[in-house]
RNA sequence: GGUGCCAUAGCUCAGUAGGUAGAGCAACGGACUGAAAAUCCGUGUGUCCUUGGUUCGAUUCCGAGUGGCACCA
């Protein structure tokens, strides 16, 4: 087999949009991006998804493909990757892909159970009962469908108990016993190339973006997302932030400080994420000739 | 130059009637299979400015030094 999916991740704002490029261009390929928010197309200045020109430079895929107001999840974005994939692996053996979304990348490696799509209505009934009734009614609904998932679940994780029982109600069977922790075999080789750095560098550079994208308009992209904010989409670092500001809830001095903040801290819960798979070799992210390097090595052309 | 006040966690500050210390924010660690930039769990990280003295024992009391602030010259 010699095709090869080379994926560049990282916490956000390391750089991996430029090194991506580089890459792709030396190996003369294209880019799928494994970011779950920069799939939506209103959501371009707060996301941070290449520019125009960067875009000129090498084909994106996964990019501005669906509205805010679409629901998406990890199954999907790994079946169509799926098909990306196969697509392009005609004309190139080495792909790019680079993102910073763990549990997307983890779906294109090595797979996700098949389960039924979410019932919107049936979500929205739970979620209704849970902010009625308060976790332990859900709890106790988890405890009587699936015992099993019951003892595993973190049970202060409003979204898991939930998740499990969306699936056990709407397939009739035990969401525990839906899971099968699949290794799929893919037609292709993963190489993961890791960007990270200082954390304090990191997070000046962090500090630096949000600055920039204030500067480039982000209140605006939010004030016109602001009807639409109870999409789960935009329940996003740099757009909640404002949603409240637009609220009164506080200043917008205070919300910038605040998607600084929480854009620091998604990118240590990044980083908890990546730090587990052994898989990655690590890079600072002014490494381009040595990470070229390591691939040349690794791939057989 | 004189007088007064202050010096404790990364920051703002509390506190210990002498028994090596705590809040908020920030930060750090972790979990995570279809909402994942989401959601959830956990953690004080400290020469209590330095140095003499008193004391069984000083971050705390006293002296000196250093730095900062205010006022007076």
């Amino acid at each position: 087999m010699n095709k090869y999916l080379v994926i560049i991740l990282g916490p956000t704002g390391i750089g991996k949009t430029s090194m991506a490029i580089k890459v792709a261009q030396h190996f003369k390929t294209e880019i799928i991006s494994s970011d779950s928010r920069q799939i939506y197309k209103e959501t371009s200045i707060g996301t941070a998804v290449p520019s125009e020109d960067e875009l000129k430079q090498v084909v994106h895929h996964q990019i501005a493909t669906r509205s805010v107001k679409d629901y998406y999840n990890a199954s999907m974005f790994e079946q169509e990757v799926l098909l990306i994939t196969a697509d392009l692996f005609k004309k190139h053996n080495a792909i790019i892909m680079v993102g910073g979304s763990g549990l997307y990348i983890d779906a294109v490696c090595k797979g996700i159970d098949e389960l039924p799509d979410v019932d919107i209505e049936l979500r929205n009934d739970l979620t209704k009962e849970l902010k009625e009734k308060g976790i332990e009614s859900i709890r106790a609904k988890l405890k009587k469908i699936d015992p099993v998932y019951y003892e595993q679940v973190d049970l202060k994780n409003p979204k898991r108990i939930l998740k499990a029982l969306e699936i056990s109600i709407m397939t009739g069977k035990p969401y525990s016993s839906q899971l099968t922790s699949p290794k799929r075999e893919r037609p292709f080789m993963i190489l993961k190339i890791g960007l990270n750095m200082d954390r304090e560098l990191l997070y000046s550079r962090i500090n630096k973006r949000v600055d920039i994208m204030v500067s480039e308009g982000l209140e605006q992209e939010a004030r016109d997302l602001y009807p639409l904010k109870d999409y789960n989409a935009l329940n996003t670092v740099g757009y909640k932030e404002f949603f409240d500001y637009f609220e009164n809830k506080h200043s917008k001095e205070t919300a910038i400080e605040l998607i600084k903040r929480n854009t620091r801290r998604y990118a240590r819960r990044q980083l908890t994420w990546f730090r587990r798979d052994k898989e990655i070799i690590w890079f600072e992210p002014d490494e381009t000739q040595a990470i070229i390097s390591q691939l040349e090595n690794n791939i057989l052309f």
